[in-house]
DNA sequence: GTGGTCTAGACCACA
DNA sequence: GTGGTCTAGACCACA
């Protein structure tokens, strides 16, 4: 379903809260789409559900979903919050980026990186634009 | 001279260590130079010299500064640790470019962000706009 | 019909009591008229007809309506329970505005929003602007 | 210190924020002031320390407090979190203000209800522009 | 069954 | 001592 470490050093519910967002922000969980009951999640993942209660707190509370005591919970409609957390996830890329460069490393380096990630990433002469 | 947040949620010695490790690791501070002393750091960040003394003590396990009693701390000449570093940067700006991804950030995003970054791509003989 | 709202933090039955109850102690709901039926204001609202039952209940329990089986629920013609409800609503903005000037809310602000709401309130003499 | 009803509706920690906010945003609490420790509210209000640190999470969430752990929480420099707070807290009195209007409370009511916690109202010939 | 709140208590890193 | 995380488990209102 979601997936967590337990060895990283990320706390748990940082981890799923992430992993959600994740999914939300980048569409491949859909407006409305129910989320799995809080007790479920903490079954499959083998924590305890007031950790999982807390990722979802944190969502709802960020406005990217919404919970209905005693139905469930659903990603939100609001589109706002979706955005706001793209724009969220670019500033953190940028800051990584800058981080990444004052400790050396070079742009073909950040670019081989990126290509390996995102794909061939348009290099000589094809027309993406 | 460093620079650190107290109220990020990085632990302080963390940040210092980063700090100095990324300074080295990009060339900014040079093999032989002498590290301010542990108490002069402390007093100019206002922290506590334990915590600043940590960092430094990490530095020297992780090879990149030597420490003469009574004398101070000096970058390290030995390479090899510079360039562990430079691997684990690496390793580093890959798993945020991965998150970013999972995240949505496509890699027309990515590539907009990094030529703010390094600087327009153009190395060698590619003429992408 | 009625408003209410699902993702509110506030239970139905208590959303559709308030919302009936206001329009009863407001007039705009008069003594002797008749309420839509259980069923169809839940279907109306697309929520459980028990929940809505439970709104008609309370209301009954309050003395602002009476139900005769078989026949329908209707206004009631007791004007004691309009006057505590009235006198409910009273003591919930006292407090609310309790609340408001403890959060730093000055006289002026809750003046000028008091004007927003009931319109200028220049009942008798009063030439204040 | 702080004030809570065991007995209320209101959940502890919703109390507890909503106290602290409302120090913080009318200026009683000042800007770097030290929050008493998690642990003494908790004994202080014979109340878990979980429940006190939801409450702090909360307000560092919302930018009023922010904590560094091993020393303390201190109230935020930061004053936009306070402006929005007020903002807020003006929407909210307005919200209520419409439904007590709805229960029909009327503007003298309302007026005469203001003054008692406000203060005398500014109703005829003061100059208070 | 569902989300939400709360307690009791343990443990951690850090200062 | 401090904030922070987590577990185990109880209980609640509601649907």
């Amino acid at each position: 379903m979601f997936e967590i470490s337990l060895t990283g050093k990320a706390p748990i519910y940082e981890q799923l809260y992430n992993g959600i967002a994740g999914l939300i922000s980048s569409g491949r969980m859909q407006s409305g789409e129910k989320l799995p009951p809080v007790r479920e999640v903490a079954k499959q993942l083998g924590i305890n559900p007031n950790t999982v209660q807390k990722s979802y707190f944190l969502l709802e509370q960020a406005g990217l979903i919404y919970s209905i005591p005693a139905k469930g919970s659903y990603v939100s409609e609001d589109c706002e919050a979706a955005q706001a957390l793209h724009a969220q996830a670019l500033k953190r890329l940028g800051e990584e980026m800058e981080t990444a460069k004052r400790a050396g490393i070079t742009a073909d380096e950040q670019r081989s990186l990126a290509e390996k990630i995102w794909g061939i990433n348009t290099e000589k002469g094809d027309n993406h634009d």
